[in-house]
Order: structure tokens, then C-alpha cells, then sequence
DNA sequence: TTACGATTTAACCATTTGATTAAACCATCT
DNA sequence: AGATGGTTTAATCAAATGGTTAAATCGTAA
């Protein structure tokens, strides 16, 4: 058995490959990219990870389980709901402008025919479905029904995802760099909890 | 000269081209694709169109003024805000019912270097800068800043376009089958503007 | 009818790109 | 040292894909 080089060639690869779809989606990428970014032969591409439907897939099964996680955390904890709301916007807009190419990567995959996903997600762990019904029941005592909740659902990351795939447009439209694209999405996880929280029908 | 087909041909292909750009995006689509849907020799393709660049283009040039008309149009009108901003979510989401894939072609678009874009930006007329600047202004009376009005317009297009652009990833959690999405937007014509209205200071 | 130019097609070409192969490399073990 | 087996590379392949070309087709006008 050999010793692994100081950094391990697969997870180089699997890194470079994590960069590459996540900002070109999978037509968009070229395995030559990936393995001149992992700085290897292209054939350890293949010998590692076989084809590109095998390694595209090793980058979706561990990103998009995180993106799930991130839109899931809102229901994990048993803070005030104003609390939950407020805590929601701010860790999942960090995460975001920490990870500002995976909703395209994702947006992009589950648009092409990608299927065998829906599968990935009853596989979730924790299913984003079981703890939105149990969130749900709780909320039973205002009388939300499943309906309400889906919006209120949307709106929740209808706000806090979109202004990262429209980046390039917004920042074109209002000539914006990247630093005042920092400081607008900074300021966002302060509006943010107020416009939801005023949504929110009062018991 | 000779008269045209009953169905000109250059257009046909171009209704083809749409088709397969707004669901595929430039990498995803495949000139073969967009001749067998047009029902069409390949070289026709680049007989009118010359190459995949171009009738991308022509396809583009057609849908990006078509969405910054829809993204501005609530700035066009003189009625109440009120009336505007609900105006805006019925006319925009019916648009985005009827033209469901517009929206990731745009984003797929804007994100693949595709410069030259911000070009088409400035040329668009009207220009979507000059009329949100002028809503602003008369928006002063109530101590808008710049920033809050950009806050502002983010959730208008957050909260209409998001929905469509993951419809895959939201229809799957919720189990949702087309009718049920459908109403889920209609329903959403409502909500959205009750809960913007909400947001805005009291001048 | 014939000639002409616009339109359309079938066949082909060149490049890109994902994939394979055979040989070289190199650390470890005997 | 020499054998062994995992790792890496250069060279090559085959399929896909965008693009080209030369000939056929068709409507129109002379």
C-alpha cells in the first residue's frame, strides 16, 4: 500500500471539478479544464472517477445535500419564530456569499434532464419534507395552511437566493462592483428579517 | 425575388433556435436539435444564420429586451404605488407563466461570459437605469435612499422570477405536479403585493 | 420554355472532446 | 537489487458537433 501524496490526487481532482461545474454547469465544462486546474494528466480524471457523468456526480452529491441543508436549518432549532427568521437570513446569506456559484450549479443541473435527483432528496438526511410537515404542525395553532406555508416557504429563499443568480444583471443594471455587491447583500440579512416577519399572519 | 414559403423558413428556424436556447442554454443546445425542430437541413442554419454564435444572438437580442421590458414595466405608469406594484406582479408573473424557461436562459446567458451584454443594456430602450432614477426621484418625498429602492426592486424580482427558475428543485420537495404549480403562482398574483406593500415606509 | 437566382439538401470536413491504452514512474516489500 | 502494484503520463482513438461545399430544386421573369 502505498503513501498518499502530501495532497491526495483524487481530492485535488474532485476539487478542481467542484470549481469547474459549479461555475459552468455540466455542458459547460471541459474535463481538459479540470484536470489543467487540478494540475494532472487528464487521463487521472478518468482513472479516478471513470467519466464525466461519474464526476459530475461526485460534485452534486456533496454540494447539492449542503445547499439542502442550508435551506432546511431554518426549521432545526426551537427559537421565537422571529429569531428562526432572523438567524435563516443571516447564515444562509454567509453561506451564499461564501459559496456564490452553487444555487446556478444547482438551478443548472436540475434544469437539464438530470433526473435520478428527485431520488437524492428522498434520500436527504434530514428530508427537507419531513421537517417542513413537522414545522408545519406546529404552526397549527395560527391555522397556516400547507398552501401558506409553500409561499411563505418561496419567499424565504425567493430572497435570499435569487439576488445570487442575478448577479451579473443587477450589478450590470445599477453599475455595481463586486465590493458593493458585498456591502447590498451585508445590509440584506438586516432587511431581510423585517419585510418576512411583517408577512407573517398574527395568532 | 421569390415569395415566401407559407411558412418562411428564416422564422421557423428562429422559433426552432428559441425553443431549444431558453430550455438548453448556448452550451446545452445542439444545432441538429434546432433543425430537426424546425424541421430543417442543418446547413439552413447557417445558410440564414451563418453560425452557432449568431443565431444565438438573434435569439438573444430578441428575448433580453423582451424580459428588461417586463423587469420595468412597473415603472412606466403613473398610477399609485399601491396599484403599481400590484399591477406589476399580476402582468409580470402571467408573462413568466406564458414564458416559464425566459428566465434561466437569461441567467444561463449572463453567467457563461457572454459579454457584450452590458452593451445591450445601455441600448435597451427604455433604458432600465434613466427609469428607475426617475422613480427614485419621485420617490424622494419619502426619504428613499438609493440603496433602499435597489433593496426594493431585489425582493419585486426575487419574489416573482425565483419560483420559476426552481421549479424543478421546489415542485419535487412539495410533490407539486404542474396544475399545482400553476395555482400555486396564480395564487401568488395576490401575495406578493400585500406583502411588498407592507415593506415600504410609511412617508 | 429557358435562364437565373434564391433556397434547400446530401455528403463531407475539421475540430473538439470524452475516453482508452500501453508504457513509464515510483514507493514499498522481499 | 529486483519484483510488485498502485499511480501518472503521452499518445491515440472514436464519437459528437459545428461548419462547408457542390449539386439539386424550385419559383419567377424574360
Amino acid at each position: 500500500m502505498r503513501i498518499p501524496k502530501e495532497e491526495n490526487t483524487e481530492k485535488k481532482i474532485l476539487a478542481a471539478a467542484r470549481e469547474v461545474f459549479h461555475r459552468k454547469g455540466f455542458e459547460g465544462a471541459r474535463m481538459q479544464e479540470i484536470a489543467d486546474l487540478a494540475g494532472v494528466n487528464k487521463a487521472l480524471l478518468h482513472y479516478y472517477y471513470r467519466d464525466k457523468q461519474k464526476l459530475f456526480h461526485a460534485v452534486f452529491r456533496e454540494t447539492f445535500p449542503a445547499m439542502i441543508r442550508e435551506m432546511t436549518v431554518i426549521f432545526s432549532t426551537d427559537e421565537p419564530l422571529e429569531t428562526k427568521i432572523s438567524n435563516f437570513f443571516n447564515r444562509h446569506i454567509s453561506f451564499l456569499q461564501q459559496n456564490s456559484y452553487i444555487p446556478y450549479f444547482i438551478i443548472s443541473s436540475l434544469q437539464q434532464n438530470h433526473q435520478e435527483l428527485p431520488e437524492m432528496l428522498k434520500n436527504a438526511n434530514p428530508s427537507p419534507y419531513a421537517l417542513i410537515r413537522k414545522q408545519l404542525d406546529q404552526e397549527q395553532r395560527s391555522g397556516i395552511t400547507e398552501e401558506d406555508f409553500i409561499q411563505f416557504y418561496l419567499n424565504l429563499l425567493s430572497l435570499s437566493v435569487f439576488p445570487f443568480l442575478a448577479k451579473p444583471l443587477i450589478a450590470n443594471i445599477f453599475d455595481l462592483n463586486d465590493e458593493d455587491y458585498q456591502s447590498l447583500m451585508e445590509k440584506r440579512k438586516k432587511v431581510l428579517p423585517e419585510l418576512l416577519i411583517k408577512s407573517i399572519p398574527k395568532k
